[in-house]
DNA sequence: CACGCACTTGACCGTTCAGTCAACTCCGGT
DNA sequence: ACCGGAGTTGACTGAACGGTCAAGTGCGTG
């Protein structure tokens, strides 16, 4: 029972955390409750149901990342550098929580907004916009890496997006497939795609 | 009220068009008799547990499919066209399904083995099985068209996954943005994956 | 000290869930 | 004509679901 912090952030981390591992149908209002240590008077004092908190654990699980991503991302490391240092903090990431709950989760932001993305319109939009922020620091690198001549395409947007597709895609077989060798392909395949020179062994 | 067929096939056949359209989660056992035109005890004869129903389902659904798969990927197309075929078909099928249910649907491979994989084994297994033989579908492809001298790489089962993951990716896309726009992408991803020539618009 | 409000409590609601069951119908084989 | 088994029916179960509510508690402010 996490115990931690105030009501209000236990359980949206309590929340993320079991839609994470299980999914957002199999985790009912009851279970994040339990484990956050509120009663459910309490979860319906802050959230007005079930979908909104989804909505509200999506952001909140992002506002967690943004500090890693621009840490990663800053415009003072090498752009091809940027992308490496993101393909290695990816594969971490998914060791870590498997480490944790001994089975590979994939990206929260992409299980809970493929899950609900034909039903929840706020629920879509919200996992959208999390990509949007992802493709953004994408997008720079990339358009860094072509002002400094390291690769020839200049449809930044277009490139950042194809990158995303590649990691999700490499996310999502990782979690099907329960494996995180999956994701060492993650770096040659957005080599590829940039159109660089092929990268040394990490 | 779908009454063609016997009752099990129509079961499976309703389970993995709810499913599709919404979630695992979201579909009950209710919604698919009804659908079907079956009762619960009927359902409950065929299948053991709404699990297994899933399982079932999956192979049935690529039962279904597979006879496109087929033509599509005949020996006697070319290589690169079965390619350039099959991202067309992705296009085409998920058009037809918005155009019936109003919403892009992404892959229901995809999206049950990922809300189901860290619960349900058999799910996930099923889910990775097919996986497996689309992926060899592409490999031939590949294969075929490195022997024809189309393209340089050789590493035929990883660059089979390679493009799957593309392909994944640009359906989970489409499905968070529901918009069929990013399939178009899905052609140029996979030339620059294999190294082939820039594609010709289509 | 007293007021008000944010937060908490735990019982409660009606509905829906997956799954069960005994009785029944129908049909092909003998 | 009879039998047995596959398939069907619809009522049923107990648990779990999302959500509500009236009655509290405790704390910061005046």
């Amino acid at each position: 029972m996490d115990t931690h912090g105030h009501t209000k952030q236990r359980l949206l981390d309590t929340a993320i955390q079991l839609i994470w591992e299980q999914s957002y149908g199999a985790v009912s209002v009851d279970h994040i409750c339990e484990r956050a240590g509120a009663q459910k008077g309490s979860f319906y004092h802050f959230f007005p149901s079930k979908s909104e908190l989804a909505v509200a654990a999506l952001e909140a699980h992002w506002q967690q990342r943004q500090p890693e991503m621009d840490r990663i991302f800053t415009p003072e490391t090498p752009p091809l550098e940027r992308l490496a240092r993101y393909c290695a903090s990816v594969y971490r990431r998914q060791k870590a929580k498997r480490m944790e709950f001994g089975r590979v989760c994939g990206c929260a932001f992409t299980c809970l907004g493929l899950e609900l993305s034909t039903q929840d319109e706020a629920v879509r939009h919200k996992s959208q916009q999390i990509i949007e922020r992802i493709c953004r620091y994408l997008e720079t690198a990339v358009r860094d890496a072509a002002g400094a001549g390291l690769i020839a395409r200049q449809d930044f947007p277009v490139m950042a997006r194809e990158l995303y597709r590649c990691i999700i895609g490499v996310l999502v077989q990782a979690k099907i497939e329960n494996d995180l060798e999956v994701i060492r392909q993650l770096k040659p395949s957005i080599w590829r795609l940039i159109g660089a020179h092929p990268p040394v062994a990490r």
